[in-house]
DNA sequence: AAGGAAGCTTGACACAGATCAAGGCCGCTC
DNA sequence: GAGCGGCCTTGATCTGTGTCAAGCTTCCTT
């Protein structure tokens, strides 16, 4: 077991010397120097393994997270236990603001992940009289509440090839902003996760991606897809 | 025809004599007096007729307004024409900020409506350096955001029967907020504009109703329902 | 290297909701 | 008040996706 980080974990205290990778994507990504050096003591750099929850719908919302590395799952669910994925959180995410005093939705750790955590009287101290920390997070908040938006469009009026093809493009394209282009499109989540996150079944989603290879549209490779005809796999996910 | 109102009527210019009602619940609620009249010169009160468009989706984004009266449907379209619609706007609802230069979705107005339009120049001018101004703008988008992801677990995962009951439950608290708790709940949108809203079909949404009618849950009253059992009907919307 | 568990794929069948088609109920206009 | 158009409801049938049930692959453990 190569590497274990036990969870909770932190390394305020002392200068990381680690760079934070994706600062300048982050919420804190245009303070200044001074100003970065007193939020970073807000900062508890928590890590976590796999699988583990970083919060849960309706507790008490008393953090906020900076995702610095690895990758969430964002959910919630019916009291049956009906599952909906609404979204993956990537590095430089920022998560656990919620409209009343508990969380609204639950994350938890897909692999390995670290996040810089803020609790929420320290952090709205800090923000509260820095407007262009409060612009920044307008424009978080702007660009999520759109993303939640062209995901109501997928989930309420597209097909399940459709759905599918969508998610691959939106995810690939998420990954370059942090990693560069690439034609393999890695997938750390699993297949249970995408059809939570599409609003399928498991069994659709296999069916879709096996369809997908039949058609030459992509390879399934361990771990993620290769897209072998961009041209018409984004004229898929745009119809 | 009573009261018509030629659409783009502007009332700048001179002091509106009528108060707006929804000055609390809007993004000016907590302004003072005297920044509030600054606020106010920036405005342009509209209005609007029936099934007239506010703003389109892909439109450079010039302006952001404030709902004072009347509703509005905010949707996506995709190329082949199929809708969905993405919120219901009423009193006090800001709209029409964009994560990029151009509106991600479009509104019209449902019956009449009224608004304060604000230029993006000005109003972002005027957000920048007032702190207040901006931790409601992101009060407003967090809740926004929470509401967009309530839909999205609507759309992913719920039965056509639980969609309709979840939305007449969601939206009579809506309006009560405004208007105060009544039996009645009024549905100024049409079938067709429900349908979009839940992802489902018109017909689907007609013989839901017809069913909730049946099994005594509600009545059909022209334009609304009049809830029977709230016990039950809140327990159906929430499993 | 064998055994097992977890995740993924595939097949057969069922069903919720879509589609297609017709008819009813207003509220206009003339 | 007759005729029309928009909206809503209802019925018959179809179909995409869900459900149920195996079987397969991969990787981890021992």
């Amino acid at each position: 077991m190569p590497h274990l980080a036990f969870p909770n974990s932190t390394c305020d205290g002392f200068r990381c010397e680690t760079h934070c990778a994706v600062r300048p994507l982050a919420i804190c990504g245009e303070l200044e120097q001074v100003e970065h050096e007193e939020f970073e003591r807000l900062a508890q750099h928590v890590r976590y393994g796999a699988k583990e929850a970083l919060f849960s719908e309706d507790e008490v919302a008393d953090a906020v997270y900076s995702l610095v590395e690895g990758i969430a799952r964002l959910y919630k669910l019916l009291p049956d236990g009906r599952r909906q994925i609404i979204g993956f959180a990537l590095p430089g995410d920022f998560l656990g603001m919620a409209p009343s005093a508990r969380y609204s939705f639950s994350a938890d750790s897909i692999g390995g992940v670290t996040v810089c955590k803020f609790f929420r009287g320290p952090f709205l101290r800090f923000i509260e009289n820095r407007p262009h920390m409060l612009m920044r997070m307008n424009e978080f908040a702007t660009r999520e509440l759109s993303l939640a938006q062209d995901q109501m469009l997928l989930l309420g009026r597209r097909s399940a090839e459709e759905k599918v093809a969508a998610f691959l493009v939106g995810w690939r394209d998420r990954l370059a902003r942090l990693e560069g282009v690439t034609k393999t499109v890695s997938l750390p989540m699993g297949r249970q996760d995408i059809a939570d996150f599409l609003g399928l079944t498991i069994e659709t989603v296999s069916r879709t991606f096996t369809k997908l290879e039949r058609e030459k549209l992509i390879v399934i490779v361990p771990d993620g897809v290769r897209v072998l005809d961009p041209k018409r796999f984004d004229a898929l996910a745009a119809a």
